[in-house]
DNA sequence: CTTTTGGGTAACATATTTGGTTACATTACA
DNA sequence: TGTAATGTAACCAAATATGTTACCCAAAAG
């Protein structure tokens, strides 16, 4: 195993709210289809509804919708949301400064890691909850 | 703090290889250098030998020295030799499958994880132990 | 051939992270 | 007012990461 698990869920969770199609859901029926604690949904939520991603609705008949069209929201979106900015351990990288290497590596590390970072996060924009949505319908359009 | 310093590590050692330019160099040197316990370097390297990245030479006057140019060693290469492949928690990730979306959001996950760690690999690629050892030798050619 | 030096690796301790769970306050609707 | 939902704190257990000690083995030096 590696990484954590909320990336991976929080897709799944905001793909199901796409398959609900702008009803209301609650955190009990999400965690159903996620097979998992509600605590652990609502946790995700929480993030997701700062991000502004997501709306919650309190209360007795309240629930969990979409704050807007699956089209607007990409997966890096979903990313930012969920996971802390990925440092590679650069915080508790703390190399011998005495050394001529150890006290420039820092440096070029974050480059490398940013670069790497970037990389990633164009191909994650590159797809949208829409697209999901497609791919879970079954979907299949002549082109692509 | 995200993830661990073995990647971040790894690199620091192959920059401090590179910089002794072929020489051998013991694991206690070198974890002098990173500020860490030379097990902790010997464990790392010991991927790094398996990835064929580094020689290791036993006994007495031993050490460890890199077993091909600078040039020919991508941060790629370092990547893959120390970390396991992520798989963001897709093996701990069991939806229900008795729901539409649970039933098919596995798939749509990896491939869109899988195009992810692509966009980063291509970046990491791009940089070679040659280019870290140039920057860490302040040296500046005219063009990039 | 014995000593010395250094890699290889198992074993263990500790700290951190993660995910699950319970509990309870708060909110809003009927 | 009662009910059903979110919001969140608190706690536990499992997994992970790193440091550390210990000990084996290999090879050069003498």
């Amino acid at each position: 195993m590696t990484g954590n698990t909320r990336f991976a869920v929080s897709v799944h969770v905001l793909a199901y709210l796409a398959f609900k199609d702008g009803g209301q859901t609650t955190s009990a029926e999400i965690a159903s289809s996620v097979n998992t604690n509600p605590v652990v949904i609502r946790r995700l939520l929480s993030a997701l509804v700062k991000s502004r991603l997501v709306i919650a609705h309190k209360g007795a008949a309240g629930g969990f919708s979409l704050a807007s069209a699956p089209a607007k929201i990409t997966l890096l979106d979903i990313y930012r949301a969920v996971e802390p900015q990925p440092d590679h351990g650069l915080d508790r990288f703390v190399p011998n400064t005495k050394c001529p290497v150890g006290s420039r590596i820092e440096t070029i590390l974050r480059t490398a890691f940013f670069k790497a970072q970037t990389g990633m996060e164009a191909q994650l924009a590159a797809t949208s909850l829409a697209d999901v949505h497609q791919q879970l319908k079954g979907v299949c359009t002549a082109k692509k």
